[in-house]
DNA sequence: AGCCAGGACAAGT
DNA sequence: ACTTGTCATGGC
């Protein structure tokens, strides 16, 4: 029974840090707004997070701030990595009207659950699906609040277990992901020791795991930087503008531009 | 009402 | 190695 005694933690902000551009930018998927403020739930916890008007820092009420600041990635320079991919001319329109996304460091199996969810699927009911997935196999960690389940839940459930989960053909894929780390076949540990090619290859022996979900998890849930999750907006942005890909300068931080591309491509350029 | 969604897989060239 | 139909559901 983890009552909020509404203890804020107050975090300095380092430059390139927007809270709604980082949330909203289709990397995750448990938050919503309210009352001006993002409830996220991870790690456990459920959080209220804003952002002062200023930009300058982040108040958040719940969790810790070690989880936070590991979560949000503030311990990374990002506006080196702004600076880099704003030499490049033809991305510099793109990192100027995202510089302020980050990349978030999810937990390995919540992320990869997600983002099975996510295949052929749009964003509003992909937080749907997770928020039932929840509810039905996740730790009440509040009134109404859930945890994201754990792998050995998800490892002894059955196929019609997963029924109210609405996910469709998914759900045997969910199940492959909850046994691939349950038995530790697939794990954090695992994906970090490995070079990254090794490590997606890894990660597609879970069914329902391709090329693009792999990049995903390596990128979001394992702080993979170089992971540039290929998907149908961001083929078209980069057919569009760099048909021979990204430079090889820029391989390192391609997480990065992708999603500054996709922010870009969404929110900027048209819709 | 119908198209399509942050894809993967299997079967077919 | 590339292309295509299919998968389950519901958002817009």
């Amino acid at each position: 029974m983890a009552k909020n005694h509404d203890k804020c933690i107050k975090i300095s902000l380092p430059e390139c840090f927007d809270l709604r551009d980082t949330l909203e930018c289709g990397q995750c998927f448990r938050f919503f707004e309210k009352d001006g403020a993002f409830t996220v739930i991870a790690g456990g916890c459920c959080a209220q997070i804003r952002q002062t008007e200023d930009g300058k820092t982040l108040l958040i009420n719940g969790g810790d701030e070690k989880f936070w600041r590991s979560y949000f990635d503030l311990d990374r320079d990002y506006k080196r990595i702004y600076d880099v991919i704003r030499k490049n001319e033809i991305l510099r329109e793109s990192a100027d009207a995202a510089k302020g996304i980050r990349i978030l460091r999810q937990d390995f199996f919540e992320t990869l659950c997600c983002f099975i969810f996510s295949q052929n699927n749009n964003i509003p009911r992909i937080k749907k699906i997770t928020a039932r997935f929840c509810e039905l196999f996740g730790r009440e960690i509040g009134e109404g609040v859930y945890d994201f389940p754990t792998p050995e839940r998800v490892a002894g459930l059955k196929i019609e277990d997963l029924a109210p989960v609405r996910c469709g053909f998914r759900d045997k894929y969910i199940l492959s992901a909850g046994e691939a780390v349950n038995s530790g076949r697939v794990t954090a540990e695992k994906i970090e020791a490995l070079d990254y090619d090794s490590a997606r290859e890894l990660l597609k022996t879970v069914k329902g795991v391709g090329n693009k979900v792999a990049d995903c998890v390596l990128l979001y849930g394992c702080g993979r930087l170089e992971g540039f999750p290929r998907d149908v907006w961001i083929n078209r942005i980069m057919a569009e503008i760099m048909p021979d890909g990204l430079p090889a300068e820029l391989a390192p931080v391609g997480g990065v531009a992708q999603q500054y591309l996709f922010h870009y491509g969404r929110n900027i350029k048209n819709k």
